[in-house]
Formats: C-alpha cells, sequence, structure tokens
DNA sequence: AACAGGAATGAAAATGATTGTCATTATCAT
DNA sequence: ATGATAATGACAATCATTTTCATTCCTGTT
C-alpha cells in the first residue's frame, strides 16, 4: 500500500522528535528537500500505523506527531514560541500503571504532556 | 463586549454536560431554536473565559466542550475495541502543576491519556 | 414616542489543517 | 525493455473554526 518516506522520519527526529505535519514540511523545505505536504501526511500515517510516532493534538487542534519507544520522556510545551523542556515523568508511569491495572487493562502505554506559557513570553 | 446566549448553556447542560459547537447548533436547530453557527462558536468562548466550561479535543480534533465543576478525567483506551473508561487524574494535576512551575511556565493545561488492551480483547 | 449608541446576531466569506483524487514517476522482478 | 505495482505531488475538496460586516435588538435619554 503505502510505506513512510524515511527523510519524514529523520527530519522528526532533527526536530526534537516533536513536530506537526506542516512543521515538517516547512522544515524540508528549508533543508532543500523535495517533498509533497501530502505524501509528509501519508508518511506521518505509515508511521502511526507501525507503533513508530503517537500523536497529540495541541490545544489549537493541530496534530502533533512525536517518536515513541526508547527513553521514554514527557514535554513542557510554550503554546506561544514552542520551545519545549524535557520532562521526567515517573509519577506518571505508576499512575498509569495502576490505574490501568485497576480496570484489567494490559500493554498499558500512555501519553502525556503539559503545555503553557514559558518565562520568555 | 459579547456575552453568552443562555440557551446555549442550556443546550450544552440537557447534552449531557458534554459536546462539540456543531452538535449543539444541531441540537439547537431540531429544537426549533433559531441562532447561528457564529454565535454558538461566540457563546462558546465566552463561556471558556468566564470558567464556566472547559475545552478538549477529540481524536479527529474537533473541540468538544464540558460544563466545569465536573471533575477533570481523563481516559483509559483500548487499542483494540475502543471501549474507554473516565479516570480519575488529581495526581497529573499535581504533577503538571509542579513541573510548571519548576521552569516558570504559566497559564498551565495539560493532556493525558493512557491506553492499552481491555480484558475482553 | 422618537432617537442615538452600543451590543448581539447571523449570513457569507476567509482561513487553515487535513484528506481525497488522479495522473505521473520511480522501482523492481522478469 | 516491459509490465506490474507502489510512491509521489499538484490540486481540489472537506470540515471545523474565525472573521467580516451589515442588520437587528436593547436600553437609556429626550
Amino acid at each position: 500500500m503505502s510505506r513512510s518516506n524515511p527523510k519524514v522520519l529523520s527530519t522528526l527526529e532533527r526536530a526534537g522528535g516533536f513536530a506537526s505535519a506542516q512543521e515538517i514540511y516547512k522544515l524540508m523545505q528549508r533543508n532543500g528537500q523535495r517533498i509533497g505536504l501530502t505524501t509528509v501526511y501519508r508518511s506521518l500515517q505509515s508511521l502511526l500505523k507501525e507503533n513508530i510516532v503517537d500523536v497529540l493534538r495541541r490545544d489549537d487542534g493541530e496534530a502533533i506527531y512525536r517518536l515513541c519507544g526508547d527513553s521514554h520522556h514527557h514535554h513542557l510545551v510554550c503554546k506561544n514560541c514552542g520551545s519545549t523542556v524535557e520532562i521526567e515523568g515517573a509519577a506518571i508511569e505508576k499512575w498509569a500503571k495502576s490505574v490501568a491495572a485497576e480496570h484489567g487493562f494490559r500493554d498499558i502505554g500512555h501519553t502525556a504532556e503539559v503545555f503553557g506559557t514559558c518565562s520568555n513570553c
């Protein structure tokens, strides 16, 4: 059917593992890569199905994609300037596990993001 | 400036305290109330600013509004069958606030979801 | 009652992200 | 080289939401 364009994935990595489709598209253009917006969206859909990326929503409804997998951390994102701080989430891990166990869920994963306005904005 | 149309609020209440702008609009039409979509959106914005309603995002990005005062909760979603359980998130609230404060962030919001495989699947 | 000024309304157009369409192009085994 | 199949991207369509702007509704004042 459709496989993901590897450059989309590497761009997402370079972006800090966290970006919207439109941002990835603009980044690739700036880097001189010829790619269509459609392909960016399609690649992200594929990466989603392969569980290589996760999707979240920003406050304005724009979908943001992030690499999932290895070192699990969360993000503190400025709604205004977009700056991102990686944060630890040990408390969340515990919470997710206990809540899931309570309801008999297995193979647990979770997403958690904090949005706000940073001290510079 | 602009005050909220009281019928928008009562429709949201009748809808179970949980609906999108488009749904509220359609509900009001079915109930024979003459109102414009614009007014529905404007009223919801006002209710937001007055902290009478909260806004969340559905998976497809559509904004859903809910009366607040209902305790803020999160979701436990089955990856397989899609069944959803509402869960408490007091731990998350605290975590989000403390993490944000540590980094000097203001006007905090957060998202948190737990997903896995439910006992039936 | 008539009037003025501001707020509220809603139809229609604009916006912006995302998805669908479809003709073209690249890839690959034969 | 040939044909089959998958990938690509320009463009149009979709859908929620926002903006614009002319009109209507209030409300207090003469």
